[in-house]
DNA sequence: CATGAATGAGCATTCATTCAT
DNA sequence: AATGAATGAATGCTCATTCAT
C-alpha cells in the first residue's frame, strides 16, 4: 500500500546491482569484453535488456565498475604495502594469498588477462591496473634490494611477469596445471 | 597478355593470400579476433571484400589458417626437439631463440595470447597449439630429469608459464620491459 | 497531520498538474514532442516517472491537455471577435496583442510551431486550431470586406501566414529580429 | 562474366543514393527528422537498412547531404543577386520564382520548415540555411534603400517572414490555401 | 581472378509505459 | 498521492557473408 522507502529502494539497487555484476563478470571472462553481448548478460542475470542500463550507463561503464571494485577489494584484502618492507615470510605469504584470490575469483581474473591483451579495452581501466601494478613492483624491488641481488628491477619484473604467466596457465586449465607444486618452486627459488 | 599458364596463377595466389594473412594478423593482433572486422583486413590488405572469400571460407577459417601456418612455422625454425636430448647450452639458445621469434613476429605472437584468454577462439586452434606445447614440455621435463631435479613435471610447466608471462609482458609494454636483463636470469636461474 | 479534506486534494492535483505541464511545454518547446521524453519531463518537474501518469494517460495526453488549455486561455484572453466587427483602432491592439502573447508565452508558441509542421502529431490536435483560426480568419474577412477590398479571404489568409511567419521567425531568433519595427509596419501596411 | 567497371558501379551508387535521397525527403517531411526512422527511410526505398548505411555514413550524414544539394539546386536555379540589383519586374519574378520551387519540391521545403524549428536538429545544418538567407535579405534591403524607403532592413526581414508565413500555410494545406491570390497581393503591396 | 553492392541478423542503447509497494 | 524498478519493442548502426557481373 504504502510506497518503498528510501531504504527499500536502495537495498533492491545495491542486490540486483551485485547479481548483475556477477553475471556480466562470468560472461565477459567466457566471451571477452568485445564477444560478450548485453543481450547474454542480462539473459544470464535474469532481467530485460533496458534494466541493465537503469544500472550502468553503457557497457564500458559496466565493465569498468567491475574492475573498479575488483581491484579495490584486491588492494583491501592484500595490502603487501602496509609499512613497505617485506620479509621472507611475508613473501611467502604473499604468493600464496596472490594464488588464493586466484581461484577464489577466477572469472575475474580471466577478464583481466583478456583485458591486459586488447590494447581497445585496456584504454578503458588501466589507470586502475596501475594502482596494483606500480605499489606491488615497487616492494618486490625493495625486497630484492634489500637482499643485495644485482639488477633488482629486472627481478621485480620477472617475478611479475612469472606470476601473470603462472595464472594465466591456471585459468586456461585449472584442473591439470599443478599450481600447489609451482607455488612451492617459485617461493623457494625467488624468495 | 598472353593467357597465364597454371603456374602463374598459382603463384598469384599464393602471394595474394600471403598479403592478406599478412594484413589480418596485423589487424587480429591489434583489435584480437572478435573485434576484427573483415572489412578492416581487406582494406588493410588492399583488396576487396569478395576477394577475401575467394581464399578462406570465412573469418575463422582465416584465423585457423593463419595460427596452423604461424606455429608449423615456429616448429620448423625452432625444433626443440632435435634429438630430445637438451644440454645446459642448449637450454640457453632455446631461452635465446624463443625471445628472437617473439620479437621478429611480435604481431603474431600477440594474436597468441589473445587468442589463449577467449575460449570460443581458443577452441579453433588449440589442437594446434598442444602440436608446440607437448613436445616442449616433454623437452623440458626431461632436461629437468636428467638433472636430478625433483618434480620436473612441475619445473617444466613453471618455465613453461613463465615463458608465457615474460613474452605477454613484452608484447604488451616493449619499450620499458628489461627482457634482456630478464632473460639472463631466467638462463642462470632455471638452467 | 489531520487526514485532508477532498478539497485539499483536489487543490494538491491542482498544483501538480500545472508544474508538470509548464514543465512540459518547456521541454516540449526546445526537443519538440518526438524529441522530448516522460524522463526529461518528469526530471524537470522534480518528480517521479509513475505520478505523470496518475495526472496523464501518456504523452501523446500530456501534449493534448497542454495544447487544449494554452488555447482556451488565448482564446479568453484574446476574444477578436467580441462583436464580430473590427475598427481600424481594433485592428492595430490585436496585432500588439497578438505579439504581447507571443512574448509571454515562448515556449507555448514555439510548442505550437513544432507541431503544425509535423503532421503526425498534428492531428492530435489540429481541431482545437481551428477553433482559433477559424473565427480569426472569418473577423478578418469581415474586416477587410467593409472596407471594401477586393479578394477579402487571401487577404485574411495572407495577414494570418504573415502574423505566422513574423512569430516564427521571432521565436527562432528572438534577439536580433526587428519584431517592434515590423509590427508597424505591419499595422500600417495591412490595416 | 567480367567484373563490373568502375563506371558501372559509379551509375549504380549514383542511381541508389538518389533513390534513397528521395525516399528520406518524404519520410523527414511527414515525421521530421527526429520522427523518421531510418526503417521508415529503407522500407520506402525498397533497401535493406544495412545498405543504406553504404551510402551514408548516418542519419544525420543523410540528412545534411539531402539539405546540402536541395540548397544548393536551389542557390542556382535562383541567383537572385546576379548582379545585386533588383528591378520591380525582377522582384515579381523573384516571388514568383519562389513559389514554384514550394510546390515543385513540397517535401523538402516541408523538411525545412520542420527543421528550422528544432533547435537539435537546426544546429546540423544552419550554416548552409545562412547561405541562402543572408545574400537573400541583403539584396532585399538594397533594393528597399535603393527606393528610398525607411528602415530597409526591417522591411526585408518581414518580408522574408511573410515569405515563410506563406509557404509554410501552403505546406500545411496546399488545397485550400489560395496562394494564387495571395501572391498577386504579395507583389503588389511589398513591391 | 576480382569487385563492391546488397543482405539480414545482431549489436548497444532508449524510452513510453506498467506495477508492486 | 507517489515512488522508481522493471519491461520489451524499437532505435541507429555494424558486420560476416553472398552474388551478379
Amino acid at each position: 500500500m504504502s510506497p518503498r522507502t528510501k531504504k527499500q529502494f536502495k537495498e533492491i539497487r545495491k542486490e540486483k546491482r551485485a547479481i548483475i555484476m556477477e553475471a556480466a563478470i562470468e560472461v565477459f571472462a567466457e566471451k571477452t569484453f568485445m564477444g560478450a553481448s548485453v543481450s547474454m548478460i542480462t539473459k544470464k542475470a535474469g532481467i530485460s535488456k533496458g534494466l541493465l542500463y537503469n544500472y550502468f550507463d553503457s557497457k564500458e561503464d559496466l565493465l569498468q565498475q567491475i574492475i573498479f571494485e575488483g581491484i579495490d577489494e584486491f588492494i583491501q584484502v592484500f595490502d603487501v604495502n602496509k609499512d613497505g618492507v617485506l620479509t621472507e615470510d611475508e613473501f611467502a605469504y604473499f604468493i600464496d594469498e596472490t594464488f588464493r584470490l586466484l581461484k577464489k575469483d577466477i572469472h575475474f581474473w580471466k577478464l583481466y588477462f583478456s583485458i591486459i591483451v586488447q590494447p581497445d579495452v585496456m584504454v578503458l581501466v588501466q589507470d586502475k591496473f596501475m594502482e596494483i601494478l606500480g605499489p606491488f613492483l615497487q616492494t618486490l624491488m625493495d625486497y630484492y634490494e634489500a637482499k643485495g641481488i644485482a639488477n633488482p628491477m629486472a627481478h621485480a619484473r620477472l617475478l611479475g611477469a612469472l606470476m601473470d604467466g603462472v595464472s594465466m596457465n591456471y585459468l586456461v586449465d585449472p584442473v591439470s596445471f599443478p599450481i600447489e607444486d609451482i607455488k612451492k618452486i617459485i617461493i623457494d627459488k625467488f624468495k
